[in-house]
DNA sequence: TTAAATTATCTAACATTGTTAGGCAAAGGA
DNA sequence: TCCTTTGCCTAACAATGTTAGATAATTTAA
């Protein structure tokens, strides 16, 4: 009866394979190319076996979304740690995402895409440490600390998704400012958080 | 020979339904219905007609892009010149964008869309009027003038990307604003301008 | 230990997709 | 009238997600 322990370790063992090759796939050549059969040739088995881990295809693609959600939480939390004061730490939660985008391109464009309208309770949680830094930069609360927040992830995913979409294209924005991509995305963070920033939080 | 214009006339029509079946199809049934197939069955040829009006299916999808950003720098202009001042031009523009994005919610979709990067020579053109509003508003030129046009663009399909996913999944964040999206999103966007409009043009 | 039952996995098939090859039939030109 | 071109179709291909049913392995019960 211990076996269950044993197997119920080595079923997940094929759930992540599944989650890793698909991964893996799309890193190397997008996500139209994650396939189920693609993905049952990589982890050695047949393509039905990934309809005993999952629902459907959806159903994995969903899966990931959420496991991406709990590493950007992570990401956020580590970066933040390292900085001292409030506003420092906003600026580290903006690069945060910007660098969870770069390291994890393919997971991040699956994450906030458009077309995928996937309500996450992921995501939910991960806002309260960032309401937190909020609240303290901004000095505002309730309803207008929410629309100042909605904002940032506005501009942000925004800015991200279009610096990406530059890179890819080789369109001549980048090339125009002969800054780095980070850099040029932390000038318009910082502006931002400087426009929200309290007179007294702008002190230090 | 004179044939040769009606004849030209009548594939570009087969053309054009092509193109509108796609529209319509994605309106009732979002983008993934979108099939040469039905696409065929609604405009009443065999689904090879389609490979005579267009390379493949991404061909499609792409003139259908296209023919978006020209909708769209045309509904920015209309809206451009029933504004005065060039401050108000800056509101109108967004909601120009907001306007179309709602009424032709799958089109903006797909136009914006962080998976597709294609690079068009249309949104170029439209940057234009674009332009010379943001300068007259912010003062600046040149590189940071870019910058915050960039900026604008960024913070805009931010916004009507987050609000209109919110809207599909009930997302609390809206009832807690009991005021329109439209209206929701007009503050932003009025917030934003404020920010970088010199103090000349905030006098009026 | 052995028979039964359960579980893990596979092979084969299905319908749906984009796409192409090849043919037919109407129209136009000689 | 015959030949060529054109417009369009039927039929097929391969790749996709997904399911049904069979088989092999393992666990349980006797």
């Amino acid at each position: 009866m211990g076996h269950l322990e044993r197997k119920k370790r080595e079923q997940k063992n094929i759930r992540g394979s599944i989650l890793n090759a698909a991964i893996t796939i799309a890193k190397s050549k997008g996500w139209n190319a994650v396939t189920i059969r693609k993905i049952a040739e990589a982890i050695e088995y047949s393509p039905p076996i990934v309809y005993t881990h999952f629902q459907n295809k959806d159903d994995l693609i969903r899966e990931i979304i959420i496991q991406g959600f709990q590493k950007l939480i992570q990401t956020n939390q580590e970066y933040v740690v390292a900085s001292k004061n409030a506003k420092k730490q906003l600026l580290a939660l903006s690069v945060a995402h910007w660098d969870f985008a770069v390291e994890n391109r393919e997971l991040y464009q699956l994450m906030f895409s458009i077309e995928r309208p996937i309500p996450n309770e992921e995501a939910e949680r991960g806002s309260l440490l960032i309401k937190d830094i909020f609240a303290h930069v901004s000095g505002k609360e309730g309803r207008e600390l929410d629309s100042i927040i909605f904002n940032w992830v506005c501009l942000l995913n925004g800015i991200i998704g279009m610096i990406m979409q530059f890179e890819e294209s080789e369109h001549p924005f980048l090339e125009k400012y002969a800054v780095k991509p980070r850099d040029l995305f932390m000038q318009f963070m910082q502006r931002f958080i400087n426009s929200i920033a309290t007179t007294e939080s702008l002190s230090n």
